[in-house]
DNA sequence: GTGGTCTAGACCACC
DNA sequence: GTGGTCTAGACCACA
């Protein structure tokens, strides 16, 4: 695993984004236990206390729960990871879209362009 | 004008994105003289020296070009500003598409979503 | 049973607790024996390590009594219960008032406050 | 002021209740700038670190705004301290009753135990 | 000067 | 073993 961080953003945020992604791609399932903040800590070359930080974000958004002293799971709730889901890809193309209008782009050279970029990754 | 600045964010990064924005969209044209440092800085409620930040970052990327005495102008070449606002949509588009596919979604599915949020926004 | 444990508290304090409110609330009589360690483990869902604690706390307020062989019981001392009755709501509404004091409520409106949740919790 | 914190409880929570307490007693004006983390710290005798995450929860309640440079303000919104007012009184009350009726006390003897409690603080 | 991030390391309660 | 809290101290970007 181990990832490169960006410099330029707060480590603890790249991590909760990280641990999102995976939720929603999967790679985690609903009621999973989570690697145990030491583990992650070491997984992902930090201190525990920055992995606490970040996962204490996922708990706030509901997608993860802790248990005292057996660890940190997954949230069993599958509907709302299946909400999660689908809202973080609702914001994210709302947020592009509202960017890319403010920079004054037509609605078809934005879909042509992400068209363009859709082939491209498809074809790797 | 007076940005409402996201209070987590440099301002100066703001306004330098702001004042890109608005130069790809054509709200300044080729060529154009800036209005004086000290003149922005009353218009955004900021200090000179963010303004003065603001605009080394367009300087450095060839957008601005200083005069000694007479003030910051748009650049003329006119084939930069062509080209800049080609890379600005791909490189957003790029940016999208490579972190919804770490999400797991779909072609498909991306391409749906932005065309859903460009029919919402054309619609207004 | 089965409480449904707050995940930020520790276990064996809620469970001594809801002990306490039953045994003031007289689900279990004077000098009643409480079920084995072993079957409230079962009860509480929790290892008998967790109930173990959470009966101490309970013995060193005297409300429990234990004999060697035969297992625990409720004290048979009546006076006592009815004065740990009166104590708790007592200190109960001794820290409530001194709290909502502190956030500079008036006397009238944490009395009003009160009534509006009693009248409530009646009309149910 | 240097709280003597109870042992245990998490100290910045007691920070963080102190706080919002001043601010619902009016100790703090709406718009108010706080004391800096630094010299809060030092009130508190505690690391910035502590006062930092005690701020935090404040200010995910909507009660403080950050200027990421100028420091932290308590909200202009008046609206919003109102009815935090009034949501703590109700919220404190409610959960008073509900525990005491938990425990098998008659909403007159709550009423009563509450009276009588006011009248202790009043005559001080 | 301000807030924010991160580390290293300690200590704790709980189960 | 688990998560949680706290300190001391460093470093950073921003205005």
């Amino acid at each position: 695993m181990a990832l490169s961080f960006q410099p330029d953003k707060p480590i603890y945020l790249q991590i909760a984004a990280h641990m999102k992604r995976e939720i929603i791609a999967g790679s985690y399932q609903p009621g999973d236990r989570l690697p145990s903040i030491r583990d992650m800590a070491m997984i992902y070359e930090v201190t525990p206390n920055t992995i606490q930080r970040a996962l204490q974000l996922l708990e706030q958004e509901g997608i993860l729960r802790t248990e005292r002293t057996n660890g940190k799971f997954i949230t069993a709730d599958d509907a709302l990871l299946r909400r999660l889901r689908g809202d973080v890809l609702r914001e994210r193309a709302a947020a592009m879209t509202r960017e890319l209008l403010a920079y004054g782009f037509s609605s078809e050279e934005i879909l042509s362009a992400l068209s363009d970029e859709l082939k491209g990754a498809d074809s790797q």
